[in-house]
RNA sequence: GCGGUUGUGGUCUAGUGGUUAGGACGGUAGCUUCCCAAGCUACCUACCCGGGUUCGAAUCCCGGCAACCGCACCA
């Protein structure tokens, strides 16, 4: 589906518009509706159950998203997230200033202020590299970040978080104490993260604010031991750096053991399986549709030693997105926090060496991976048009209708009650004709109708008692006993595995 | 942010200086005892916002906002 055809989808059954609507939108700035917060926090929820299910020692926080100054300067986000950026005045082509200067200054130019990378241009007669003309102008300073005035006299400073990440490397300190003084530690965090971007575009691919889930694995590089052999046969779909460098483009399926003997390090390559594992096993992606992305030494952030990012093919975008992702960062972070704090963070590990702890972080992109369900899922089958999503994701798990409103309403609503008060979510639906009720569901994804007719309430029929379940991609129906139902529906839409809290 | 294209009910659209702004789908209510978007009746909902031109603007002009495509950007 085009991406305007599934926005107007999405907006049109309400899980999702363009905030403040009514005074024309705020580009980049969504509000999920009913359906659509349901959606996404079943998504949360799945991803809550599968990586903090990986380890007795993860667990979840939920930490500030407004970050002082001090933060953002250690974590280098305020000098590096930002780009300066220079335009051509003759052809009005823009450019970063560190690709422009690159010949005349090869260090970069962090750190440098709008004026002195104007001056470097002047001086270096730097030629526009589209039009060949020297137009080039000063470039204006901007930051990704939203900075806040905060304190009474408004001198200091605060920044809406960029990203999840620091606030748990912030919050390792105080998680050592709480936790056992063992390594591997895992803090996980779902939570918003703020970006000024310049163009945002493709709803929800590139939003002002998005939800990112994120487990920053806390270990010690010389003790991280995991149950390898358990994954060392799995295939994944990796397009290594080194291979895109010869020109190849279509992912290999490589087997994890013999990743590791290419040279990644066993603690990473076991948990590019549980990454993989969550996108093709959880979510329901198409392994064809997802690629294991290596990141070359100048295209990954500099303090990543490792990273591969996790991309699903999606036609509403045209190609390859980015929707996770896994970095191992070693130990920058929590040197940065300690060396900005001026407070050693650091560890004593059972063989009495004092370390400061490495970090591999797992990043699944909530909103990214709400659209990936949408667009991978929703297709039309004949004249209807079908969600294909995991039981346990769907914003609806069951809906029950009567099949004549008149004459198995009451029946009905009661079935209802009886399903909310087992814990199960159902919905009921008496309006239009039974053939559009299902029709209605099925556009989004609940994998079950029941329905109540006048076999159901006939004390003299064999199916008395019994209602139809209806199954969204067969369309196949079974007579079930409606006593029954509750533990059928809880057992279908169950999420992979439980953790604490879920 | 730059360039191009576009903006009419919830959705898709007709209308291009004077229309009661039309239709389809949808939604609601009713009729129809109805297990896969049937039918009938009634009702609901729209010219993105602000200026300008004009006797008169949904229609023309300017500005803004938003979306799509391309460029740039995406730490």
């Amino acid at each position: 589906m085009k991406i305007e055809e599934l926005y107007a989808l999405l907006r049109r059954r309400g899980l999702l518009w363009p905030t403040a609507e009514v005074y024309g939108s705020a580009a980049g700035l969504y509000d999920y509706g009913p359906l659509g917060h349901a959606l996404k926090r079943r998504l949360e929820m799945a991803w809550e159950s599968w990586f903090l299910g990986l380890s007795e020692d993860y667990y979840r926080i939920e930490p500030a998203e407004i970050l002082p100054e001090p933060v953002v300067r250690a974590s280098g986000h305020l000098a590096n997230f930002t780009d300066p950026e220079v335009s051509c005045a003759e052809c009005h082509a823009s450019f970063r200033a560190e690709t422009v200067l690159e010949k005349v200054r090869p260090v970069g130019v962090d750190g440098l202020s709008s004026e002195e990378i104007g001056r470097l241009i002047a001086d270096n007669q730097v030629r526009c590299p589209s039009c060949g003309k020297r137009a080039l102008e000063v470039p204006r300073p901007f930051n990704l970040m939203f900075e806040l005035d905060w304190g009474a006299a408004g001198k200091e400073h605060a920044y809406l978080a960029p990203e999840t990440a620091q606030a748990s490397y912030l919050a390792f300190p105080r998680m050592w104490d709480v936790g056992r003084h063992s390594l591997p530690l895992g803090i996980g965090v779902i939570g918003h993260a703020y970006r000024n971007e310049i163009a945002p575009r493709q709803v929800l691919f590139r939003m002002r604010s998005f939800t990112q889930a994120e487990l920053q694995i806390f270990f010690d590089p010389e003790h991280f031991d995991l149950p390898f052999p358990s994954v060392a046969d799995e295939r994944l779909p990796v397009l290594r750096a080194s291979d895109r460098a010869r020109g190849l483009a279509a992912p290999e399926l490589v087997s994890a053991r013999a990743l590791v003997e290419s040279g990644l390090p066993e603690f990473y390559v076991y948990h590019l399986v549980q990454e993989l594992r969550f996108f093709r096993d959880v979510l329901g992606y198409p392994t064809e549709r997802i690629r294991l992305f290596e990141k070359s030494e100048s295209e990954r952030a500099f303090y990543n030693r490792i990273q591969f990012d996790v991309e699903v093919n999606l036609e509403s975008l045209g190609g390859f997105r980015e929707v996770g992702a896994l970095h191992y960062r070693g130990d920058y972070d929590l040197r940065r926090h300690g060396e900005g704090s001026g407070k050693e963070i650091a560890v004593t590990v059972p063989d009495g060496r004092r370390i400061v702890p490495h970090v591999l972080e797992l990043t699944v992109g909530i909103d990214r991976n709400f659209w990936a369900l949408a667009d991978l899922g929703i297709g039309a089958e004949g004249e209807r048009t079908l969600w294909r999503l995991p039981a346990y994701l769907a914003p609806v798990p069951v809906a029950v209708f009567p099949l004549i409103a008149k004459a198995h309403g009451t029946e009905a609503r009661a079935l209802v009650e009886e399903l909310r008060g087992a814990g199960v979510p159902a919905l009921y639906d008496a309006g239009g004709t039974i053939g559009k009720r299902y029709a209605r569901m099925d556009e989004v994804g609940t994998p079950l109708c029941v329905t109540v007719d006048g076999e159901t309430l006939d004390p003299a029929h064999p199916h008395h008692g019994t209602v139809t379940v209806r199954e969204r991609d067969t369309k196949s129906q079974e007579r079930v006993p409606a006593g029954e139902l509750a533990a059928r529906v809880a057992s279908r839409v169950k999420l992979p595995r439980a953790v604490m809290a879920s």
